[in-house]
DNA sequence: CTGAAAGCGCTTACAG
DNA sequence: CTGAAAGCGCTTACAG
């Protein structure tokens, strides 16, 4: 752990820098380059650096040619130390998806891209014991610009009052709203399971099963109203029968399928808590010997690649994930002093009809 | 990008301190602090933090008790300006496949754990012209610890060269081996491939055909060969009609699958560069019409999640991603000062036969 | 084996 | 609007 050269050369800057970049790679050009090159202080040069109003904007200009010319960039360890903050965005998620957590990855990437921000990862366990202090030890030491919390840890509320004690800023991503509207990327699972029931009640199915995810995550009580609302709006319930939990992951979508299939009067459609489930649904009903559409129909929730790829392509309610990575970074990295955008941001899901779901066969 | 609080009060450590954990979470005690309850210079402390062997027992005991009585543990930020070197490790990655990505990421952070490690996120294309530019600005600005080299992005040996010269370490995970032996992960791809040759050989088929990936990557020519090394093995071969190239991802899949199934003596088994790709043969299969694996024998690569899910579960080759990421990011780790560990790590893919291979039709 | 001084590259708090 | 001094929490280089 010990570094890895010692260099005792001149600093740069000292009369041999030629165009921008083409000094040494190892001699980065610090504010006190900058300051002198344009003969003012470094207080000055930090000023411009951080937008400071009081500047005079001849000055400005002239700090901000030089910085240009030099292709300097501000050391990020440096102003981490000074700020006491550093220049990472964390993102926190136990979601168990690969898909949603490398597109809701790429949503945030998006958004930093061409600021200074990079993008530390802080994956946990709901079960774990020592999430939460897991969790604080990475605010507290790493003292990160911000997080982003994505579902179901987002739904946390003690760990949320913990990060605000530590002076971490956050975002969370869920279905529900929780702190002031700004702080909150929102959802709204329940419109989209509600669009999920109004296609299977449209196409003239009646017996209608769900199958919804982790109880501790707050989408599965969302997917699951919005989906008795929607078949309400038909004049179609949900019996008990028909309502079975599964853990969001493959595995419980064909165990909680098989069961449903196993009833005496089977469900005609079954709508998935999220795509992963549904894939599940899919094994299920070919070992059971029935086709999709024809004998089943299945909806699953969340649209991630996969939908699109399995046979018969699936019938799925769209989140916008990505787009929602980064939003959510975007606000983090509005957060100024005590400024904050006011609005509310909001991601509507849609249902995204392909094939996997059909009329039910005529009840003989 | 202020500061969101001013503490003017005290410093930690000045009397009110009771158990370790339980003092005010903004107060972080330092290394200033440790040296007064321990009765010794700072630099003793950091000598301890660093593991110098330059410190008599006793007292690298007294301060080692202290340090954990107080919880105390060096903040990142400070030691990265001193160092001239950040705790962050890089991932460095262009594979298209979020399962992929996702397990190395596991692995890498699976070998973080524990550590004061951060995993940073530094995705990147090799078509984009600026990627050597994206990645050098990265490394000279965050001075990671080390960065980890996924593939394709792993064979650009003139990148490699850059960050050498940025004293930036780095590990890579390729099919073929680059640098010194520590500094490669390497996979054997060739004999991974090798396997499925020799397994479709063994259940009977001879008009097999290979859809490669992205001719760019290293590990598309290692699949190639090992497919024809493992085919010759058993006396077929594979002629050039039966060679198509794809680009790794679904719809190449599909396509290249449509065009094999085309050709006036379509083959009875498809090797396909990945799993990604093999789904999409999965969709090409099912559109025509055609059963797996009654009709058409598939086998794709990587064993991701997905492989296991879709109908009928996917016979293909197993890579060890996550504890190859865990690997390279152990070897980073244990690079102190100019001392590297001298043993070459490699992993054997290993085939998962399931069920889309089958002996092919008889052919009258 | 141990420590006092100087420094890493920035920002804060205070003057003017 | 601008700057000189002190400091963030560590480590290096040098003494002893």
């Amino acid at each position: 752990m010990t570094p890895r050269s010692k260099n005792s050369d001149n600093l740069a800057g000292q009369g041999d820098l030629t165009t921008s970049g083409e000094r040494s790679k190892l001699h980065k050009v610090t504010i006190n380059d900058i300051a002198r090159l344009a003969s003012v202080s470094k207080k000055t040069v930090s000023r411009v650096i951080n937008e400071s109003p009081l500047v005079r904007e001849e000055t400005r200009d002239k700090v901000k040619a030089i910085i240009k010319e030099y292709g300097y960039i501000p050391d990020p360890q440096a102003r981490a130390l000074a700020f006491r903050r550093s220049f990472l965005i964390g993102m926190i998620y136990d979601n168990p998806s690969p898909q949603y957590v490398v597109n809701m990855q790429r949503g945030i990437l998006d958004a930093l891209q061409d600021t200074n921000f990079q993008l530390v990862l802080h994956p946990c366990e709901r079960g774990d014991p020592q999430v939460h202090e897991k969790i604080e030890r990475f605010v507290s030491q790493q003292r990160p610009f911000g997080v982003i919390l994505s579902p179901s840890i987002s739904e946390d509320d003690a760990l949320c009052a913990k990060l605000a004690g530590y002076e971490c800023a956050y975002v969370r991503i869920a279905s529900v709203e929780f702190d002031a509207p700004h702080q909150n990327i929102r959802t709204y699972d329940t419109e989209g399971a509600a669009e999920a029931a109004r296609h299977l009640a449209e196409i003239g199915h009646t017996r209608i099963a769900h199958v919804h995810g982790i109880k501790s995550f707050r989408s599965a009580h969302e997917r699951l109203e919005g989906f008795r609302k929607g078949l309400k709006e038909h004049g179609l319930s949900l019996p008990k029968k028909y309502i079975v939990e599964g853990a969001y992951n493959f595995d419980t979508g064909v165990s909680c399928t098989q069961k449903l299939l196993q009833l005496k009067e089977p469900p005609t459609a079954i709508f998935l808590g999220n795509d992963e489930m549904a894939v599940g649904a899919y094994q299920a009903a070919r070992k059971a010997g029935l086709k999709i559409p024809d004998d089943i129909s299945i909806v699953g929730f969340d649209d991630t690649p996969m939908a699109a790829r399995v046979w018969p392509p699936m019938t799925t309610v769209r989140l916008p994930i990505r787009e929602m990575g980064a939003a959510a970074a975007k606000v983090l990295l509005s957060f100024d002093g005590d400024e904050r955008p006011k609005e509310r941001i909001t991601f509507l899901p849609q249902i995204v009809i392909r094939e996997s779901t059909a009329a039910p066969k005529r009840l003989d």
